[in-house]
DNA sequence: ACGCCTACCTGCTTGC
DNA sequence: TGCAAGCAGGTAGGCG
């Protein structure tokens, strides 16, 4: 479900709920959330007592950096929320794990269908990104541990909206893969936190067609895609995220981009720019949606 | 490198 | 109304 611009949403809404607070205790109703091979119990030992220092993103997960250097990530996937809940608030049934905050607070992982993974670093060699208004990306303490924080993203690619990844470090990625522009948006060691909603509103502003060859691209059709990613992910963070069925902020109320949304899941409604009816079909068996004038078809290499 | 498949889960919508 | 099939924002692992 979210991706990068609803993810950043929750990370900045915690950021400012829970940084500085202090976890007194936690109960996991769900075991296979903690990431494995650590078990539950041990992870709620050794999260009681933890304080949150900041909170950040890199890719899809939310970082939470301990005031020890050590940090618990959170991916999401599909129906992932992390919610805070004044105390009082009703249990949730769907509540997996519950970290219970020194002011009396809750802090809620929901998690719909359990997809979701929570795990726990010890800090070092990472890098994450706070992805608003210029923000920096900061480095994480150096940890003690034996294992690095880092080695969890080293299998990402590039973070889209950091000013490193400009349109000539994307044409050098582009021109070497030969696969579709709608599977490679969607691939998150080529580029991190892009999914199913966004890499289709980025292709549909391009005007490029998501079965295109990444290597066919002229050096003009890469910036317009370089533009449309980076802003099609500025406008889902300015508007707090897509909430298609279930995404919610930290706040647990939803964004307002699903309404701004040009094609993903407005099959047969008509394109905004031309009038002509978005199609969906399927690529790597996730459905695609796009103008079928905007977009142009590629041209079917007829060898003979 | 790439594409395709299966899993992981539950809930909602659609069609008969 | 009931019931089954199809669909969903993500990703990991396996096979060819």
């Amino acid at each position: 479900m979210p991706e990068l611009p609803e993810v950043e949403t929750v990370a900045r809404d915690l950021e400012r709920a829970v940084a500085g607070a202090a976890i007194n205790d936690a109960t996991v109703h769900w075991d296979r959330t903690i990431r494995h091979p650590q078990p539950p119990e041990r992870f709620v030992a050794e999260i009681a007592g933890a304080t949150i220092r900041r909170v950040t993103r890199r890719a899809k997960t939310v970082l939470l950096h301990l005031d020890d250097g050590r940090v618990m990530t959170v991916a999401l996937r599909m129906t992932g929320a992390l919610i805070v809940a004044p105390a009082g608030t009703p249990p949730d049934p769907y509540a997996r794990v519950v970290f219970d905050l020194a002011d009396g607070r809750q802090l809620r992982y929901r998690d719909v269908r359990k997809f979701g993974r929570i795990g726990l670093w010890p800090g070092g060699g990472l890098r994450s990104v706070g992805a608003g208004r210029g923000a920096r990306s900061r480095r994480v303490a150096e940890g003690g541990g034996r294992y690095r924080i880092g080695e969890v993203f080293s299998g990402h690619g590039p973070e889209p909206l950091q000013r490193s990844f400009t349109a000539e470090r994307f044409a050098e990625r582009l021109s070497r893969r030969s696969a579709k522009l709608k599977s490679l948006l969607l691939d998150q060691s080529f580029i991190a936190g892009v999914g199913n909603i966004y890499a289709d509103e980025a292709l549909w502003r391009a005007r490029l067609h998501p079965l295109r060859s990444a290597d066919s691209l002229t050096e003009r059709e890469v910036r317009r895609l370089h533009r449309a990613v980076r802003g099609v992910l500025r406008q889902g963070i300015a508007n707090r995220g897509s909430s298609i069925s279930d995404y919610v902020g930290a706040d647990g109320e939803p964004g307002a981009n699903a309404e701004r949304l040009a094609v993903y899941r407005r099959t047969e409604q008509p394109c905004y720019r031309c009038g002509r009816r978005i199609e969906r079909i399927v690529v790597g068996q996730r459905s695609t949606h796009f103008c079928p004038r905007c977009q142009r078809e590629p041209v079917a290499s007829a060898a003979t």
